[in-house]
DNA sequence: GCAAAAATATTGCATAAACCATATTTTAAC
DNA sequence: GTTAAAATATGGTTTATGCAATATTTTTGC
């Protein structure tokens, strides 16, 4: 189970943990998988434990009335999945959907209070993480309320450039549709087919059908700046 | 210097720390006051230390070009200021505000070291505050994404209602000035101006020159749902 | 108590961006 | 492999909001 799916080193967890821990851990996660598309969990349900993500990437959304999301943020190996509704609730305040094939250690809420409970380090870190965490909703709420809708686009194009990374080509690794990059973006589908077709025009970036290559990276970060 | 500001008990340290620290913390704290319109920090500052509101009532913003500004939140007494920047980096994410004149006991990033090593019960409650506030903040950011600005502003109003609450008349006892309440709302002053109107003629509230009484609750709280 | 600076009041206009409609292509499901 | 369902492509219309301008009132600092 663990050798195949978790190294025990590169998720949160395995990384800021007492090392005596990780054996114990081992034997006490579950290693989940999803496929692309799969609901990992979804706004309202219960909170049973916590996703620590191995592989692939993930999506955290929120819903709106009438069918509409925003994108809260984009997950790769290594990051927390369900943190939020660790002690502030028993329901999941987000719902996480993978974007490709992925795969999750889960570790159950007694479990995850017995390592918080022995292990004060871990605590610590994570209450860092948290407030990291923080800072960032605290810059992208001001982006989404007062920045104007190109520069949040370009800001989802550099966002996830940093996040997901490029492959040889030069091309984004993770396939993200037109209708996410609106929904991180908080605008919509038509808004971006727009602004996108106006990049590749300016050559700032290539988009070849979904596969988005970003050319100018410093162009676009002139635009989040200019946006108003 | 204790007893006239600080009771040691309303304030989220005294109120979660193990009771003995409470003496040392009568000794270390330094207590600080404020003005009706004094910076208590500014985005960009060195964090020394961390201030838990003890009375008055303070507005957290953050910058954006050109004179703009997103209030991230309203505090008021018990609440804690300046914890963002604690774990995370060295310098502060936003800005706080006095909006009245406040106190509040100011506690050196040192000594809050100390007590986090020493009383994992206060570290794991801090943690839990964290993840709470995180969820705070991604609602108000799906909010501020996708919700019409008529929704933002009545939210507004009723956050303020929230969290500042009403006097014997049942108007706001905080007043927040029209530029604070867009500012909150992510919106410009004239937007605000004009729905404020409309929610006069409407008798949903009363706003007689600054102070503002919310009449219809349930209507204000029918906007937020169906803006859009 | 006076001057300067905010904050408020008000209106009309410009426009960015949502919304609507519809056709095509790509992806997913059985 | 066919069909259904997403996702994409693209234009035109509408409208919610921001912006500019200007006058008045209130607050604040010295």
């Amino acid at each position: 189970m663990s050798a195949e799916t978790c190294n025990l080193s590169s998720c949160f967890l395995c990384a800021n943990c007492i090392p005596a821990w990780r054996e114990l851990i081992a034997v006490k996660k579950e290693t989940t998988h999803f496929k692309k598309g799969e609901l990992i969990f979804k706004e309202g349900d219960k909170v049973n434990g916590i996703f620590f993500l191995y592989s692939g990437a993930v999506k955290v959304h929120k819903q709106w009335v009438d069918q509409k999301e925003l994108i809260i943020r984009f997950t790769r190996q290594g990051d927390i999945l369900g943190h939020r509704g660790l002690a502030a609730g028993d329901l999941y305040p987000v719902s996480a959907t993978a974007l490709i094939a992925s795969e999750a250690c889960f570790i159950s809420n007694a479990f995850l209070e017995t390592i918080l409970q022995a292990d004060h380090t871990f605590t610590y870190r994570l209450m860092q993480l948290y407030s990291s965490e923080l800072q960032k909703a605290e810059m992208r709420m001001r982006n989404l309320a007062l920045m104007e809708v190109k520069g949040r686009i370009a800001e989802t194009l550099l966002k996830l450039l940093d996040v997901f990374g490029i492959d040889a080509e030069g091309y984004m690794t993770v396939p993200v549709t037109r209708q996410d990059i609106a929904a991180y973006a908080g605008t919509t589908y038509e808004t971006v087919f727009k602004f996108l077709k106006t990049l590749t025009t300016d050559k700032i970036i290539s988009a070849d059908g979904k596969s988005i290559k970003i050319n100018a990276e410093n162009k676009l970060r002139k635009i989040v700046k200019n946006a108003k």
